[in-house]
RNA sequence: CGGGAUGUAGCGCAGCUUGGUUAGCGCGCCUGCUUUGGGAGCAGGAGGUCGCGGGUUCGAAUCCCGCCAUCCCGACCA
């Protein structure tokens, strides 16, 4: 239930559902849209969006994709071509009927992911060798008629990139899909500070018509698991469902093996979970809107003047690359704004009075990781920030490794594992059986997250039924969102 | 789809059990004055088809029936 008091969010420790709720909307990241499960997206949420997108699109461009756009309608009978891909979303899908005043002769199917359009098309654009690889991304909003809506982390419309591919054989084309897994390790733990675990998924939790699944799963502060982005190698299963085919070298006819990956808008909702505290959002500076925010205290004709020198400090610091905002709000005391620039995560604040102007300071403190506020020279803070910012960066990245790690455990007996996923996550070998995973999820809530890339190579017993392990290492169990 | 709960001002709520003048409170908002270094004070003011439809009644936020919506907990999922 929602404080009745206007300040602060509940504490993560009495209800993190709630904690989470209450912030998204009062650090006006979002707001509940009008129809089921939507969500607005807030200008100061959007920005975050927009800078991670800009990371992530930079990246994408850099490693040879290029962007497209399809169309966010799709003839239902495309979705049906692959069997498993249609079974897995058509429980999700919103269908239009009725268009024009008339019902359709063949329903329209907002699309929930794109593969089915874009391998039509491909289809069409493929002929030969020579047309391969194709390298195509897409930004777009998707639609999934999804059970239980959460902000971010389940909307009925959310925001992602989708990147496809298509390659003329089976390693050309898993060695796209670790391409496009790398590319989202390195954005989530360079932009976003999470220290994500990049791994295979088990079949039980593969994507619907692919052949292998690949992830990166981050841990939030309840020490549940979060999947942040996902990559899929199809095999030729969507080439044959729509017919990418190509001339060999050889002159044989062969099918495609095709890719896909995705990021979204849930990743904001990994950012708040991972890093967030009572206090409110923290954002890793690489992401956040305001970088540093300039809060001028005084009154009267000093107020004047406190203000022209945070105008004047801020466009130094935006000079130096910084993204600053000077919070003129002037019916807000100074107190009030310190707790509401904390509950937004604005990583560096500066507060600038009379007192530091007569000194040629400002008094300079950071959203976690200092102890304190300091003192600092006016003059020397365009050089000093850029520093404090990277390592304020660094420093969340490796407090949240640090929470990972002390949060997870390597367990090899049942009790144990119970023990570790009611707090985090457990490292243990499993069977690899389907019914298996389920046994574990009714008994425990949890599931295999991933099997870590990484991982040392390790057989022995199952965890749950004692039969041999599969997969050559642990797995990584938790509780999921 | 199962379980639980809620719909009263922008937000958070009280009022309903036991029907009765003009539906209250806190926060926010507007105006004015005083304030501003950790969530400012005083004064004045604006803001409501009490979720929707029907019924009972002289009279319904309140009682009855139906509907709708939303939220929370599970199962599905990026």
């Amino acid at each position: 239930m929602p404080r009745n008091d206007d300040h602060g969010v509940t504490p993560q420790g009495e209800d993190f559902s709630a904690w989470y709720n209450e912030l998204v909307t009062k650090a006006q990241l979002v707001d509940r849209g009008p129809a089921r499960g939507t969500m607005v997206i807030r200008p100061y949420g959007y920005r975050v969006w927009e800078l991670l997108q800009s990371e992530l699109d930079t990246r994408i461009k850099d490693t040879g994709h290029d962007n497209a756009y399809f169309p966010l309608l799709i003839p239902e009978s495309y979705l049906r071509r692959e069997a498993e891909h249609v079974e897995g979303f058509a429980p999700e899908l919103a269908v239009v009927t009725h268009a024009g005043g008339k019902e359709l002769e063949e329903p329209l199917v907002i699309r929930p992911t794109s593969e089915t359009v874009i391998g039509e098309m491909m289809s069409r654009w493929i002929s030969s060798h020579r047309d391969l690889p194709l390298l195509l991304n897409q930004w777009a909003n998707i639609v999934r008629w999804e059970l239980r809506p959460r902000m971010f982390l389940r909307t009925t419309e959310f925001l992602w990139q989708e990147g496809h591919t298509a390659h003329a054989d089976e390693a050309e084309a898993l060695a796209e899909t670790m391409l496009a897994l790398d590319l989202y390790t390195q954005v989530a733990r360079d932009v976003a500070a999470l220290a994500v675990v990049p791994g295979e998924k088990t079949p039980g939790e593969r994507f619907a018509g692919a052949a292998q699944t690949f992830t990166i799963e981050a841990m939030m502060r309840d020490g549940r698991a979060l999947q942040a982005g996902t990559t899929h190698y199809m095999a030729t299963n969507f080439a044959r469902a729509f017919g990418i085919q190509y001339t060999s070298e050889a002159g044989q006819l062969e099918y495609c093996h095709t890719t896909s990956w995705g990021m979204s808008t849930r990743m904001i909702g990994a950012i708040i979970m991972a890093h967030g505290d009572d206090k409110g959002l923290v954002l890793p500076p690489n992401l956040a809107p305001y970088q540093v925010v300039v809060v001028p205290i005084g009154r009267g004709e000093q107020f004047d003047s406190v203000l022209a020198a945070s105008r004047a400090l801020a466009a130094d610091l935006k000079q130096a690359g910084i993204r600053v905002h000077v919070d003129e709000r002037t019916q807000l005391s100074p107190g009030f704004k310190f707790n509401d620039w904390e509950l937004r995560g604005a990583p560096i604040r500066i507060e600038l009075g009379p007192r530091d102007l007569d000194a040629g300071t400002a008094v300079v403190a950071q959203r976690l990781g200092m102890a304190g506020k300091s003192t600092l020279a006016i003059a020397d803070l365009a050089a000093t920030l850029p520093g404090m910012l990277a390592d304020y960066q660094d420093y969340l990245l490796r407090r949240a490794a640090t929470f990972r790690d002390e949060h997870t455990a390597v367990v090899d007996d049942w009790a144990e594992f119970v023990s570790a996923v009611s707090t985090g996550w457990a490292l243990a070998l499993h069977c690899g059986a389907a019914a298996c995973e389920d046994d574990i999820k009714a008994e425990t809530a949890a599931t295999p997250r991933c099997i870590p890339l990484d991982g040392p190579p390790e057989t022995g017993r199952c965890i749950r039924c004692d039969a041999d392990s599969a997969y050559g290492k642990r797995v990584i169990f938790g509780r999921a969102y």
